[in-house]
DNA sequence: TGCATTTATGTAATCGTTTTCATGGATGCG
DNA sequence: CGCATCCATGAAAACGATTACATAAATGCA
């Protein structure tokens, strides 16, 4: 009595009284298909309410249509809004996301690219700074940057495979000279974990920036590890010296929070005894107290570019597209102020 | 020269010298292939570095081993927490993860639930509060809490679908009596949309203190939508009266940030002058100045729940499964204190 | 009107697996 | 030793679409 079977191609093509092909042809370019047909197959098909099925078409296709993105933690506010960004401009392009959080385990990683193999997606849009072994078999076996896969945050020239990102260095510059120009001379810095090019490169543009100001041997680097934690801890470091540093440039925005917090317990005023910025601006760094000085990146943005280049590539007809650098702007907030000692 | 082609289980087949049925047995149940045949297989198998066809064994199978998980907008932390409980628990299952962003938007809602009728996935997980149409056809085609089809978070028995999450009204009648323990009598709460059962719960739950402390009258809801915007214009609204309440409640943490700044910029000291508390205790919650008092969900958990209901009804040995909830706490920080009018 | 094109449709092969069923050899048992 | 069972394997039929090729009808043009 019920109907209970799902629908396929033939229930169509026998209901509206065509051959199969008609159907797909149909569905897929109903312009090559008499209007007349097209009526009836339409008819048929919402009557059904028939849909293919997905397996089937993937496997005639050879295309998933699926994109597959590695993010280290979904939850960092900073990668889920690149992570939007990915999945606003992949439905765009009718293609889906599956999404896997590697909790920046490389074991992880490497599973998910698994799936590249598998072709249960069609490219893979990583966001740390590791390529899966998996991932830089498939590039080898290619011309330089044809390979599926694409990079976000993190550029690597090394790596062979285009990326969309900030100019870290100039950016982390930007944000030390604010501090300099501020009259600060000892500054402190909290670094994310240095495997990372991203760390790097900003690591690369505060020293400088501490050079031009001659300033070199007044600036103290910790490391961190993008934990609000971390930032704590680093600022334990930096602050229980005999002659702390009057700012700190925190390497992202979660390593500020942590820094605004413990300077808060010691007693200092921020921005008056100590002066935070941080990087990301991520959404909560206007609502910090005092609100954080920060250096934006266009998350969006950089998930929309990834995807714009990764099908690029899989559609392959023009030349292998080149990394792309999003501008940052410095946000002068409140967290950082006129040295005391000036 | 170069072995593009991507290899099939044919190759493999012929390479170990056994037929595509043993090849696939070897991959799939090991232990039903003589251990000298295995070997040879696998060996084929690394050889080749040959990775079964995802889409053919699907289209096998019918099945996909993909769970849909459609969010209202992946960028917020509450709901990011619960997909990464999520995808934890989908991975530790061999299932993965296609996410569908909603932005809250029906059309996307929809179009998102399509894919379960493509078999895209096998089961949808939907963490707003409307069921879309596809699956609701779903769901009465079959025996109720047998469509693979679960929610997290919201729940409403008129669904119809299996659901994980607290239990909303007991919830925020403990974070209002909370208030009223301390001895605050004009209390201001803001809501999310009240479309949202979970909205709804929790306002039940709070009149009901209300009505319990006999404070009913100096209770005084406003509507937010959850955004840190809207707490701001929820304490502009509560706070310009002739007299304000002492505490506010607000219905998620990001509101009762917008609350905390707008009472900040209006010259309030928190909490001598004004308490305000949150729900959910996002990552931020502890880090705010002062620290937020918030009830505490178990988002990973809520994630994992709908992952474990999911599977069952997709293994559906068992019964259909009940809905689940989970314990909630109050934690008390510093942002709510004594009413200073006691 | 007759022939060359074009247009609309159908037939059937194909994508790469899994799995049913059949079969031959090894094993257990009296 | 002979027969019944069991085990390991292979041959071939699905799974449900797309699409190359063939063909018949419609059209264009002289």
């Amino acid at each position: 009595m019920a109907q209970t079977s799902v629908p396929d191609i033939y229930a169509v093509a026998k209901r509206a009284g065509v051959s199969t092909a008609t159907v797909s042809r149909v569905l897929s370019r109903p312009e090559i298909v008499a209007p007349s047909t097209r009526r009836k197959v339409m008819r048929a098909v919402e009557l059904l309410g028939y849909a293919p099925n997905a397996a089937a078409k993937n496997l005639r296709t050879l295309r998933s249509r699926k994109v597959l993105v590695t993010v280290p933690d979904i939850s960092n506010p900073f990668f889920s809004l690149i992570l939007q960004g990915i999945e606003d401009a992949a439905l765009g392009q009718g293609y889906s996301v599956l999404v896997g959080d590697t909790q920046h385990d490389v074991k992880r990683e490497e599973r998910y690219a698994q799936m590249l193999k598998r072709r249960e997606a069609d490219g893979l849009i990583f966001l740390g700074h590791r390529l899966p072994k998996e991932a830089a078999t498939l590039i080898k076996a290619m011309a330089p940057r044809c390979a599926p896969v694409v990079n976000g945050c993190e550029f690597s020239p090394r790596l062979g495979v285009p990326s969309v990102h900030i100019d870290n260095a100039k950016a982390a510059a930007e944000a030390m000279d604010h501090l300099y120009d501020l009259g600060h001379r000892r500054v402190g810095a909290i670094t994310g974990p240095l495997v990372s090019p991203l760390s790097r490169d900003r690591l690369r543009g505060a020293l400088s920036s501490a050079k031009n100001h001659g300033a070199e041997k007044d600036c103290v680097v910790v490391n961190g590890d993008f934990s609000i934690e971390s930032g704590r801890a680093g600022a334990d470091q930096l602050l229980r010296t005999d002659e702390p540093p009057t700012a700190i440039f925190c390497f992202n925005d979660e390593m500020a929070i942590g820094v605004m917090d413990t300077a808060k317990r010691r007693g200092l005023r921020i921005p008056q005894d100590l002066s935070v910025a941080g990087f990301d601006d991520i959404r909560f760094a206007r609502y910090t107290d005092p609100p954080l000085t920060t250096v934006a990146q266009p998350m969006r943005e950089i998930g929309e570019g990834t995807v714009r280049l990764l099908l690029q590539i899989l559609n392959g007809q023009t030349t292998p597209p080149e990394s792309i650098t999003l501008p940052h702007t410095l946000i002068v907030r409140s967290s950082t102020g006129p040295s005391s000692e000036g």
